[in-house]
DNA sequence: TGGCTGTTGTGATTTGAATCATAATCAGCA
DNA sequence: TGCTGATTATGATTCAAATCACAACAGCCA
């Protein structure tokens, strides 16, 4: 989101990390504006029994854990390497008195937050009416729409049944099976297993 | 949110909507940023089947609708006033430039957004989990923190079973039914019907 | 005071997603 | 090419929330 060249004059300073390795965990503290440079960041929750909620898979070029930055309050949620990960990450001192400085910077994050509530409003609504194939069908449209977890170059949805499960609290065969059934519907297409939509 | 003397002065009018009307609608474009007065403002969406999913029930002294100000995408859902209402109108541009001006009061909002967001996380991780007890408590968690929607002088909580139903995408007697149960396990007092927590 | 309306409360039944079990495919790789 | 682990697929069963039906109660006001 911001310049790679800006963050790098103000001190940013490039963290890698290995896949499967976490990058901060919920409830800690945040002294960091993160930006992904390269790989693929999982945010998550776990809740009493143990199941994996996501979020969001973040991918390059995106900020995430922006939340504390703004509200002041702890991680909502793990981040975790899906993949091995290259980052940008910069104190979140100086992150705020540059949003401070460029009123259009701090409108860009404005619109991240909004675009991320927008789409929470539309999945935590779907999520309420107990109907698998619109919960599905809800995220599949917002990542379409965002151009995210899909193929560049294609219509191909770039996660698999049980990461779909995991962001619409599904469980994997419940998520096949209304899959196969969009598919007989003409709402999306199944072809060798993979999905496009 | 924003101090109403400068509201005036920039050139904000009042505006007035009796219990029942409704302010905007769903996928309409947005010109004003809205800040309620008095009442109450039913933030919902309804879906195919006619159930109403309600994301906030708005109090006086709050903003709403902010989400197309900042991302310029229609409204995500409508407002009714659920009482009679006094609210304060902005048009847009104004209150960007507002912003831009006076980044305290960006950020302000920012963390407003921020909350919101944050709100969203929790309760859309505990509307997967499929457990009436923890979307309900994770519910009334944060509108206690908020100190919103409960009595200004006690803990009683300010909303009917139907409401805590429309904000969970339960039904109310799964509400009924589970308050029950969680008043037997001491997480939360029913007195009279009257829940304080 | 009684009647009306909205809300809370409770039982019986249905239904669809979770769960359990197991098979079929696919992709990566030696 | 064949092996392996991950992913997709499918059938049978269970279980909890939705649904349906109706009763009890509270608050309001004529």
């Amino acid at each position: 989101m911001v310049d790679t060249d800006i963050l790098l004059a103000l001190g940013a300073a490039y963290k890698q990390v290995q896949a499967g390795e976490y990058i901060f965990r919920e409830g800690s503290v945040a002294s960091f504006y993160h930006q992904l440079v390269s790989g693929r960041v999982r945010w998550s929750n776990f809740d009493e029994s143990g199941k994996e909620f996501i979020h969001n898979l973040i991918e390059g070029g995106e900020s995430f854990g922006e939340l504390p930055i703004f509200d002041g309050e702890p991680y909502a949620a793990n981040a975790v390497a899906d993949e091995d990960c290259v980052m940008l990450r910069l104190h979140i001192p100086v992150f705020k008195q540059l949003l401070t400085e460029q009123p259009e910077l701090h409108f860009e994050f404005s619109r991240l937050l909004a675009q991320r509530l927008r789409f929470k409003f539309v999945l935590s609504k779907e999520l309420g009416s107990h109907n698998p194939e619109s919960s599905i069908l809800a995220l599949l449209k917002h990542l379409k729409a965002r151009r995210k977890n899909v193929c560049s170059d294609c219509t191909r949805i770039n996660l698999t049944r049980q990461q779909i499960a995991n962001m619409t609290g599904l469980r994997v065969e419940t998520v096949i099976r209304t899959m196969r059934n969009l598919h007989d519907k003409g709402k999306l297409q199944i072809e060798k297993g993979k999905v496009y939509c």
